[in-house]
DNA sequence: TCCCTTTATAGAACGTTGTTCTTTATCTAT
DNA sequence: ATAGATAAAGAACAACGTTCTATAAAGGGA
């Protein structure tokens, strides 16, 4: 109430605060959805004020473009898979484990792919996603090279399966999915796309 | 400044202040986006007081569900093809529509499908949603029974062609997709998907 | 035609949000 | 140890969704 409340002040440790935000927001975006994620929420979540999402983040959106970083290089962990029985299985497998990240992280997942759009992402934010991308494209490009899937430019086709696999995830996050078994309709999709693909023996 | 100002207040008519608003709200939406779409401005846009917007809508998502549904509404005008020379394709200029119907409202879209998650839908807005998707297993469902896809739940290939579609045109929106050519990219992949659920013969 | 009741509107007001400002506690260098 | 730099805490501000209040317009009975 008074102005000045002298000698109440704390100040807790500088380390690690950036970290700590960011867990604190995965935890609350996560647990309560994109709406609880207030500054403040986080802030007091990691025990610190809120100037310090500020004086680290620069904004709401810097905080939440840290998460969206932050997602891409666990979704990058997802679609990794050591190289298997033929490159086709590879690819395959990898796009298991893009709904395997989806599923486990739905929220993250909302705000990485559907929040995109309001956001003002930093070249650095976008080269990572990107990255993602490009380990698909170079998967795919294997399985063209090794007669998998017909001649075709790699990029356009890894795009192709990407949107595909993006629609399923998103639509089953958002929970208007009809099919009875969602990870069985979700094998089916892909499988129907990558024969749909194959050379035309 | 001062409290009451007497005198000075005029009423507007009450005619089509609905309609009004939701007009002046898709226009909004679609010129200045999700993030300028905001109580006041919607109701200063429709000449109207904020106040208006609770009157009719109850709340700014009862406005938002109003936008939902009118999208929806669209949305199966598009999808909505006469008969062709086969059921398959009219399915698949059926999903040609879906995808001009995207392109065209990209806002809206957006808010139709990637804020639903945020929002308390009704069970009218629902089935609002639901029918369109009840179109797109009627069609589905008249190229199995044609021998033009293979013998499988009409519901299941539904959704498997609806999560492609909107994953396409997902990432059109969102400004992440790499094809050269995103109609013919959309296309390619409408083919390959349904190639892949074409009837081994 | 006049007056009272009802209804719905305009404008002020309230709580919360993202953000900024001010004050002050802590840290570092000399 | 002392002075300057640094950064955090808490207050303050603008804009948002929402609610409250007072009033203008509409409707009905005498």
């Amino acid at each position: 109430m008074a102005g000045t409340r002298q000698g109440s002040r704390t100040r807790t440790a500088s380390i690690d605060v950036s970290d700590s935000l960011i867990a604190s927001a995965l935890i609350l975006l996560e647990e309560a959805g994109l709406n609880a994620l207030t500054v403040r929420s986080v802030a007091n979540a990691a025990g610190v004020a809120p100037m310090g999402v500020y004086s680290r983040f620069g904004s709401k959106d810097g905080l939440l473009e840290a998460l969206f970083s932050h997602g891409f290089s666990t979704l990058q962990a997802a679609i990794e898979t050591p190289p298997q029985k033929s490159p086709l299985q590879r690819l395959r497998t990898g796009c298991l484990g893009y709904r395997g990240f989806a599923i486990e992280h739905p929220q993250l997942y909302h705000l990485m792919f559907e929040q995109m759009m309001l956001l003002e992402l930093s070249p650095e934010a976008k080269d990572t996603a990107r990255r993602s991308f490009a380990t698909l494209v170079d998967r795919v490009h294997a399985a063209i090279d090794a007669g998998d899937l017909a001649p075709a430019d790699a990029t356009e086709i890894a795009q192709q399966i990407w949107s595909a696999m993006h629609g399923a995830v998103s639509l089953e996050i958002a929970n208007v999915h009809f099919a009875a078994n969602r990870a069985q309709s979700f094998t089916a999709m892909l499988d129907a796309l990558l024969a749909g693909l194959k050379p035309r023996t």
